[in-house]
DNA sequence: ATCCCTCATGTGATTTTATAACATTTCGAG
DNA sequence: CTCGAAATGTTATAAAATCACATGAGGGAT
Protein backbone atom coordinates (compact mmCIF):
# COMPACT_ATOMS: atom_id res chain seq x y z
CA UNK A 1 0.00 0.00 0.00
CA UNK A 2 1.54 3.73 -1.01
CA UNK A 3 0.99 6.71 1.31
CA UNK A 4 1.84 10.06 1.03
CA UNK A 5 3.07 11.65 4.20
CA UNK A 6 0.72 14.22 4.39
CA UNK A 7 -2.72 13.76 3.14
CA UNK A 8 -3.94 10.56 4.41
CA UNK A 9 -7.44 10.52 5.43
CA UNK A 10 -10.30 13.14 5.67
CA UNK A 11 -12.95 12.95 8.82
CA UNK A 12 -15.35 10.84 7.18
CA UNK A 13 -13.86 8.86 4.26
CA UNK A 14 -12.33 5.40 4.73
CA UNK A 15 -8.58 4.85 3.89
CA UNK A 16 -9.76 2.95 0.52
CA UNK A 17 -11.66 6.24 -0.88
CA UNK A 18 -9.02 8.83 -0.17
CA UNK A 19 -6.89 9.25 -3.28
CA UNK A 20 -2.90 9.22 -2.60
CA UNK A 21 -2.73 12.74 -3.94
CA UNK A 22 -0.48 15.04 -2.38
CA UNK A 23 3.64 14.43 -2.13
CA UNK A 24 6.76 12.44 -1.18
CA UNK A 25 4.81 8.93 -1.68
CA UNK A 26 6.25 6.15 0.21
CA UNK A 27 6.15 2.37 0.94
CA UNK A 28 3.89 2.54 3.74
CA UNK A 29 4.11 -1.26 4.83
CA UNK A 30 8.06 -1.07 5.21
CA UNK A 31 7.24 2.16 6.98
CA UNK A 32 5.37 0.58 9.59
CA UNK A 33 7.96 -2.47 10.29
CA UNK A 34 10.63 0.25 10.86
CA UNK A 35 8.80 2.02 13.07
CA UNK A 36 7.97 -1.75 14.20
CA UNK A 37 11.69 -2.56 14.57
CA UNK A 38 13.12 0.80 15.92
CA UNK A 39 10.65 0.59 18.87
CA UNK A 40 11.82 -2.79 19.40
CA UNK A 41 15.24 -1.93 19.10
CA UNK A 42 15.21 0.97 21.17
CA UNK A 43 13.08 -0.60 24.22
CA UNK A 44 15.81 -3.81 24.22
CA UNK A 45 18.34 -0.88 24.46
CA UNK A 46 16.96 0.31 27.41
CA UNK A 47 15.55 -2.54 29.21
CA UNK A 48 11.63 -1.27 28.64
CA UNK A 49 9.14 -3.48 27.70
CA UNK A 50 7.50 -3.44 24.45
CA UNK A 51 4.81 -5.46 25.62
CA UNK A 52 1.56 -7.08 23.27
CA UNK A 53 -0.87 -4.10 24.10
CA UNK A 54 1.98 -1.73 23.90
CA UNK A 55 3.33 -3.09 19.96
CA UNK A 56 -0.17 -3.30 18.76
CA UNK A 57 -0.97 0.35 19.62
CA UNK A 58 2.14 1.84 18.18
CA UNK A 59 1.13 -0.69 15.07
CA UNK A 60 -2.40 0.76 14.89
CA UNK A 61 -0.90 4.33 14.71
CA UNK A 62 1.85 3.29 12.33
CA UNK A 63 -0.58 1.45 9.87
CA UNK A 64 -2.80 3.95 10.01
CA UNK A 65 -0.79 6.92 9.37
CA UNK A 66 -2.87 9.81 10.75
CA UNK A 67 -4.00 11.09 14.80
CA UNK A 68 -5.83 8.90 16.17
CA UNK A 69 -8.32 9.59 19.04
CA UNK A 70 -7.50 7.38 22.10
CA UNK A 71 -11.06 5.95 22.08
CA UNK A 72 -10.25 5.05 18.51
CA UNK A 73 -7.26 3.02 18.97
CA UNK A 74 -9.60 1.48 21.75
CA UNK A 75 -12.07 0.47 19.40
CA UNK A 76 -9.22 -1.39 17.30
CA UNK A 77 -7.43 -2.90 20.25
CA UNK A 78 -11.01 -4.65 20.82
CA UNK A 79 -11.21 -5.65 18.28
CA UNK A 80 -7.63 -7.23 18.11
CA UNK A 81 -8.99 -9.07 21.32
CA UNK A 82 -7.60 -6.89 24.40
CA UNK A 83 -9.13 -5.10 26.96
CA UNK A 84 -11.87 -2.99 25.85
CA UNK A 85 -11.83 -0.23 28.80
CA UNK A 86 -10.31 3.59 28.63
CA UNK A 87 -7.18 2.82 30.78
CA UNK A 88 -5.95 0.27 28.69
CA UNK A 89 -5.57 2.90 25.50
CA UNK A 90 -4.50 5.10 27.53
CA UNK A 91 -1.49 3.42 29.83
CA UNK A 92 -0.41 2.12 26.53
CA UNK A 93 -0.28 5.43 24.97
CA UNK A 94 1.49 7.13 28.23
CA UNK A 95 4.05 4.40 28.02
CA UNK A 96 4.72 4.96 24.13
CA UNK A 97 4.63 8.84 24.57
CA UNK A 98 7.10 8.98 27.22
CA UNK A 99 9.77 7.38 25.20
CA UNK A 100 8.76 9.24 21.97
CA UNK A 101 7.28 6.18 19.98
CA UNK A 102 4.70 8.62 19.86
CA UNK A 103 3.28 11.55 20.01
CA UNK A 104 0.30 13.16 21.30
CA UNK A 105 -1.13 16.15 19.34
CA UNK A 106 -2.79 18.77 21.72
CA UNK A 107 -5.02 20.36 19.36
CA UNK A 108 -6.70 17.27 18.25
CA UNK A 109 -6.61 15.26 21.73
CA UNK A 110 -5.07 12.66 19.34
CA UNK A 111 -1.82 10.66 18.95
CA UNK A 112 0.28 9.81 16.11
CA UNK A 113 3.17 7.47 15.57
CA UNK A 114 6.84 9.18 15.33
CA UNK A 115 8.13 9.47 12.04
CA UNK A 116 11.49 10.32 12.92
CA UNK A 117 11.87 7.05 15.22
CA UNK A 118 15.72 7.24 15.60
CA UNK A 119 16.78 10.68 15.67
CA UNK A 120 15.80 12.35 19.40
CA UNK A 121 14.69 15.55 18.36
CA UNK A 122 12.06 18.14 19.15
CA UNK A 123 8.75 17.36 16.99
CA UNK A 124 6.42 19.99 15.01
CA UNK A 125 3.52 19.25 13.67
CA UNK A 126 1.42 20.85 10.26
CA UNK A 127 -2.30 20.11 10.93
CA UNK A 128 -4.45 20.50 8.03
CA UNK A 129 -7.64 22.09 9.49
CA UNK A 130 -9.76 20.09 6.47
CA UNK A 131 -8.63 16.90 6.12
CA UNK A 132 -7.20 16.57 9.54
CA UNK A 133 -3.75 15.42 8.08
CA UNK A 134 -0.83 15.43 9.89
CA UNK A 135 2.75 15.65 8.80
CA UNK A 136 5.81 15.91 11.67
CA UNK A 137 8.68 18.17 11.10
CA UNK A 138 11.35 19.35 13.01
CA UNK A 139 11.89 22.36 15.57
CA UNK A 140 14.42 24.17 17.20
CA UNK A 141 12.63 25.68 20.09
CA UNK A 142 15.89 27.00 22.07
CA UNK A 143 16.81 28.87 18.90
CA UNK A 144 14.26 31.95 18.40
CA UNK A 145 12.23 34.22 19.84
CA UNK A 146 10.73 31.04 22.60
CA UNK A 147 14.09 30.39 23.64
CA UNK A 148 15.48 34.09 23.93
CA UNK A 149 12.31 34.90 26.00
CA UNK A 150 13.16 31.97 27.78
CA UNK A 151 16.26 32.45 28.98
CA UNK A 152 15.77 35.89 29.67
CA UNK A 153 13.27 34.74 32.32
CA UNK A 154 14.82 32.34 34.12
CA UNK A 155 12.37 29.91 32.59
CA UNK A 156 13.43 26.39 32.07
CA UNK A 157 12.09 24.35 29.07
CA UNK A 158 12.15 20.67 29.23
CA UNK A 159 9.49 20.10 26.88
CA UNK A 160 7.85 22.03 23.65
CA UNK A 161 4.28 21.69 21.98
CA UNK A 162 4.72 23.44 18.38
CA UNK A 163 1.79 22.69 16.20
CA UNK A 164 0.77 25.01 13.07
CA UNK A 165 -2.60 24.45 12.12
CA UNK A 166 -3.64 25.66 8.19
CA UNK A 167 -4.26 23.71 4.92
CA UNK A 168 -2.36 21.09 3.39
CA UNK A 169 -1.30 21.33 -0.16
CA UNK A 170 -3.77 18.95 -1.15
CA UNK A 171 -7.06 20.41 0.41
CA UNK A 172 -5.42 23.76 -1.08
CA UNK A 173 -5.28 22.63 -4.67
CA UNK A 174 -8.84 21.26 -4.29
CA UNK A 175 -10.23 24.52 -3.19
CA UNK A 176 -10.06 26.14 -6.25
CA UNK A 177 -10.21 23.83 -9.49
CA UNK B 1 -2.44 44.23 44.33
CA UNK B 2 0.57 43.55 43.54
CA UNK B 3 1.12 40.44 40.90
CA UNK B 4 4.36 39.52 38.87
CA UNK B 5 4.42 38.16 35.57
CA UNK B 6 5.04 34.19 35.80
CA UNK B 7 4.25 33.09 39.18
CA UNK B 8 0.54 33.05 40.41
CA UNK B 9 -0.60 30.87 41.98
CA UNK B 10 -0.59 26.72 42.37
CA UNK B 11 -2.42 24.22 41.85
CA UNK B 12 -3.90 23.83 45.26
CA UNK B 13 -3.20 27.19 46.95
CA UNK B 14 -5.06 30.23 47.13
CA UNK B 15 -3.95 32.96 45.71
CA UNK B 16 -3.29 34.95 49.30
CA UNK B 17 -0.75 32.59 50.61
CA UNK B 18 1.36 33.41 47.26
CA UNK B 19 4.27 35.56 48.14
CA UNK B 20 4.67 37.42 45.08
CA UNK B 21 8.44 36.10 44.48
CA UNK B 22 9.55 36.11 40.76
CA UNK B 23 10.13 38.87 38.46
CA UNK B 24 8.34 41.88 36.68
CA UNK B 25 5.97 43.28 39.44
CA UNK B 26 3.13 45.37 38.01
CA UNK B 27 0.16 47.00 39.35
CA UNK B 28 -2.66 44.44 38.47
CA UNK B 29 -5.09 46.34 38.75
CA UNK B 30 -4.06 48.65 36.01
CA UNK B 31 -3.26 46.22 34.48
CA UNK B 32 -6.76 44.43 34.24
CA UNK B 33 -8.62 47.56 33.69
CA UNK B 34 -6.25 48.30 30.37
CA UNK B 35 -6.97 44.87 29.40
CA UNK B 36 -11.06 45.61 29.49
CA UNK B 37 -10.61 49.25 27.87
CA UNK B 38 -8.23 47.51 25.35
CA UNK B 39 -10.93 45.25 24.34
CA UNK B 40 -13.81 47.81 24.16
CA UNK B 41 -11.93 49.67 22.11
CA UNK B 42 -11.14 46.78 19.68
CA UNK B 43 -15.22 45.62 19.73
CA UNK B 44 -16.10 49.22 19.33
CA UNK B 45 -13.89 49.75 16.08
CA UNK B 46 -14.44 46.41 14.66
CA UNK B 47 -18.19 46.48 14.85
CA UNK B 48 -18.18 43.58 17.45
CA UNK B 49 -20.56 43.18 20.57
CA UNK B 50 -18.73 42.96 24.37
CA UNK B 51 -21.85 41.76 25.60
CA UNK B 52 -22.01 41.54 29.72
CA UNK B 53 -20.93 37.67 29.74
CA UNK B 54 -18.10 38.28 27.42
CA UNK B 55 -16.80 40.88 29.09
CA UNK B 56 -17.22 39.15 32.72
CA UNK B 57 -15.16 36.10 31.18
CA UNK B 58 -11.90 38.63 29.94
CA UNK B 59 -12.20 40.44 33.45
CA UNK B 60 -12.04 37.13 35.42
CA UNK B 61 -9.15 35.89 33.29
CA UNK B 62 -7.68 39.14 33.44
CA UNK B 63 -8.01 39.61 37.54
CA UNK B 64 -7.12 35.88 38.26
CA UNK B 65 -4.34 36.13 36.05
CA UNK B 66 -3.76 32.59 35.48
CA UNK B 67 -5.05 29.74 33.01
CA UNK B 68 -8.71 29.18 33.99
CA UNK B 69 -10.72 26.15 32.68
CA UNK B 70 -13.66 26.68 31.50
CA UNK B 71 -15.97 25.07 34.52
CA UNK B 72 -13.23 27.50 36.99
CA UNK B 73 -14.80 30.30 34.75
CA UNK B 74 -18.24 28.99 34.62
CA UNK B 75 -18.36 28.73 38.51
CA UNK B 76 -17.32 32.28 38.26
CA UNK B 77 -19.99 33.53 36.24
CA UNK B 78 -22.67 31.49 37.96
CA UNK B 79 -21.39 33.43 41.32
CA UNK B 80 -21.91 36.57 39.16
CA UNK B 81 -25.17 35.69 38.05
CA UNK B 82 -25.02 34.69 34.99
CA UNK B 83 -26.39 31.37 33.34
CA UNK B 84 -24.49 28.59 34.92
CA UNK B 85 -24.52 26.01 32.32
CA UNK B 86 -21.21 25.13 29.99
CA UNK B 87 -22.13 26.86 27.02
CA UNK B 88 -22.25 30.36 28.29
CA UNK B 89 -19.03 29.79 29.34
CA UNK B 90 -17.57 28.03 26.51
CA UNK B 91 -19.28 30.93 23.83
CA UNK B 92 -18.09 33.51 25.20
CA UNK B 93 -14.28 32.00 25.52
CA UNK B 94 -14.76 30.95 21.39
CA UNK B 95 -15.52 34.64 20.91
CA UNK B 96 -12.85 35.71 22.84
CA UNK B 97 -10.35 33.65 21.78
CA UNK B 98 -11.52 34.44 18.32
CA UNK B 99 -10.87 37.50 18.65
CA UNK B 100 -7.40 37.48 20.39
CA UNK B 101 -8.77 38.80 23.86
CA UNK B 102 -8.17 35.52 25.26
CA UNK B 103 -6.24 32.27 24.24
CA UNK B 104 -6.51 28.59 24.88
CA UNK B 105 -3.21 27.16 26.23
CA UNK B 106 -4.37 23.61 24.64
CA UNK B 107 -1.84 21.66 27.04
CA UNK B 108 -3.43 22.88 30.37
CA UNK B 109 -7.56 22.63 28.11
CA UNK B 110 -7.53 26.45 30.12
CA UNK B 111 -7.67 30.15 29.58
CA UNK B 112 -5.42 33.07 29.92
CA UNK B 113 -6.29 36.60 28.75
CA UNK B 114 -4.19 37.69 25.92
CA UNK B 115 -1.07 39.75 27.75
CA UNK B 116 -0.41 41.57 24.66
CA UNK B 117 -3.81 43.25 24.19
CA UNK B 118 -2.63 45.54 21.42
CA UNK B 119 -0.26 44.66 19.14
CA UNK B 120 -1.22 41.70 16.84
CA UNK B 121 1.18 38.28 17.25
CA UNK B 122 1.48 34.82 17.21
CA UNK B 123 1.27 34.27 21.27
CA UNK B 124 3.71 31.70 22.70
CA UNK B 125 3.59 30.53 26.27
CA UNK B 126 5.93 29.16 29.33
CA UNK B 127 3.87 26.89 31.55
CA UNK B 128 5.51 26.07 34.62
CA UNK B 129 4.55 22.19 35.39
CA UNK B 130 5.05 22.65 39.18
CA UNK B 131 2.69 25.57 40.00
CA UNK B 132 0.95 25.66 36.14
CA UNK B 133 1.95 29.71 35.65
CA UNK B 134 1.79 31.00 32.46
CA UNK B 135 3.87 33.39 30.78
CA UNK B 136 3.05 34.71 27.41
CA UNK B 137 5.53 35.83 24.88
CA UNK B 138 5.74 36.00 21.15
CA UNK B 139 6.43 33.54 18.72
CA UNK B 140 7.71 33.82 15.25
CA UNK B 141 6.55 30.77 13.47
CA UNK B 142 7.72 31.60 10.04
CA UNK B 143 10.67 31.89 10.68
CA UNK B 144 12.92 28.63 11.65
CA UNK B 145 12.48 25.37 10.94
CA UNK B 146 8.47 24.77 11.05
CA UNK B 147 8.68 27.74 8.79
CA UNK B 148 10.94 26.01 6.58
CA UNK B 149 9.09 22.76 6.40
CA UNK B 150 5.93 24.86 6.20
CA UNK B 151 7.54 26.17 2.56
CA UNK B 152 9.11 23.26 1.40
CA UNK B 153 5.79 21.27 1.93
CA UNK B 154 3.71 24.07 0.11
CA UNK B 155 1.75 23.82 3.90
CA UNK B 156 0.36 26.89 4.36
CA UNK B 157 0.03 28.42 8.14
CA UNK B 158 -3.04 29.91 9.70
CA UNK B 159 -2.23 29.89 13.35
CA UNK B 160 0.44 28.44 15.76
CA UNK B 161 0.64 26.70 18.92
CA UNK B 162 3.63 27.13 20.55
CA UNK B 163 3.46 26.06 24.20
CA UNK B 164 6.82 25.16 26.18
CA UNK B 165 6.52 23.29 29.18
CA UNK B 166 8.90 22.88 31.98
CA UNK B 167 9.76 25.06 35.14
CA UNK B 168 9.59 28.62 36.52
CA UNK B 169 12.16 30.75 38.21
CA UNK B 170 10.07 30.79 41.32
CA UNK B 171 9.81 26.68 41.29
CA UNK B 172 13.39 26.62 40.29
CA UNK B 173 14.59 28.67 43.72
CA UNK B 174 12.03 26.82 45.83
CA UNK B 175 13.32 23.32 44.49
CA UNK B 176 17.37 24.01 46.49
CA UNK B 177 17.11 25.83 48.97
C1' DA C 1 -42.91 53.13 16.91
C1' DT C 2 -43.38 48.51 15.01
C1' DC C 3 -41.97 44.65 12.71
C1' DC C 4 -38.57 41.58 11.58
C1' DC C 5 -34.34 39.45 11.40
C1' DT C 6 -30.13 38.27 13.38
C1' DC C 7 -27.30 37.35 16.94
C1' DA C 8 -26.78 36.23 21.81
C1' DT C 9 -28.24 33.82 25.95
C1' DG C 10 -30.41 30.17 28.92
C1' DT C 11 -31.13 25.44 29.74
C1' DG C 12 -31.29 20.38 29.53
C1' DA C 13 -29.21 16.52 27.67
C1' DT C 14 -25.46 14.12 25.64
C1' DT C 15 -20.91 13.15 23.78
C1' DT C 16 -16.04 12.96 24.08
C1' DT C 17 -11.84 12.73 26.61
C1' DA C 18 -9.40 11.28 30.66
C1' DT C 19 -8.47 9.46 35.35
C1' DA C 20 -9.26 6.99 39.96
C1' DA C 21 -9.36 2.90 42.40
C1' DC C 22 -8.70 -1.78 42.98
C1' DA C 23 -8.35 -6.77 41.76
C1' DT C 24 -5.61 -9.98 38.98
C1' DT C 25 -1.91 -11.41 36.15
C1' DT C 26 2.77 -11.50 34.29
C1' DC C 27 7.63 -11.07 34.48
C1' DG C 28 12.05 -11.15 35.94
C1' DA C 29 15.47 -10.79 39.80
C1' DG C 30 17.12 -13.24 43.55
C1' DC D 1 10.43 -21.17 43.07
C1' DT D 2 9.12 -17.23 45.26
C1' DC D 3 8.72 -12.55 45.98
C1' DG D 4 7.98 -7.93 44.52
C1' DA D 5 7.34 -4.71 40.95
C1' DA D 6 5.23 -3.66 36.82
C1' DA D 7 1.48 -4.40 33.58
C1' DT D 8 -3.27 -5.49 32.58
C1' DG D 9 -8.33 -5.87 33.19
C1' DT D 10 -12.47 -3.85 34.91
C1' DT D 11 -15.82 -0.81 37.23
C1' DA D 12 -16.82 3.60 38.10
C1' DT D 13 -16.41 8.46 37.83
C1' DA D 14 -14.49 12.96 36.65
C1' DA D 15 -13.47 16.59 33.40
C1' DA D 16 -14.00 18.88 28.98
C1' DA D 17 -16.82 20.02 25.15
C1' DT D 18 -20.85 20.04 22.13
C1' DC D 19 -25.83 19.52 20.50
C1' DA D 20 -30.40 20.98 20.20
C1' DC D 21 -33.91 23.94 21.03
C1' DA D 22 -36.40 27.64 23.41
C1' DT D 23 -36.17 32.47 24.82
C1' DG D 24 -34.53 37.15 24.76
C1' DA D 25 -32.12 41.49 23.29
C1' DG D 26 -30.53 44.73 19.58
C1' DG D 27 -30.36 47.05 15.22
C1' DG D 28 -32.23 48.33 10.67
C1' DA D 29 -36.08 49.10 7.41
C1' DT D 30 -40.55 50.65 6.80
Amino acid sequence: MIYNNMTIEAHDRSAENMPPVGFEKHDHRACVEQALAAAEARCAAKGLRLTPVRRKVLELLAREHRALGAYAILDLLRDAGFGSQPPVAYRALDFLAEHGFVHKIERLNAFVACAHPNENHSPAFMICRVCDAVAETQSTPAKGALGDAARAAGFQIEKTVVEAEGICPACKDQAKP
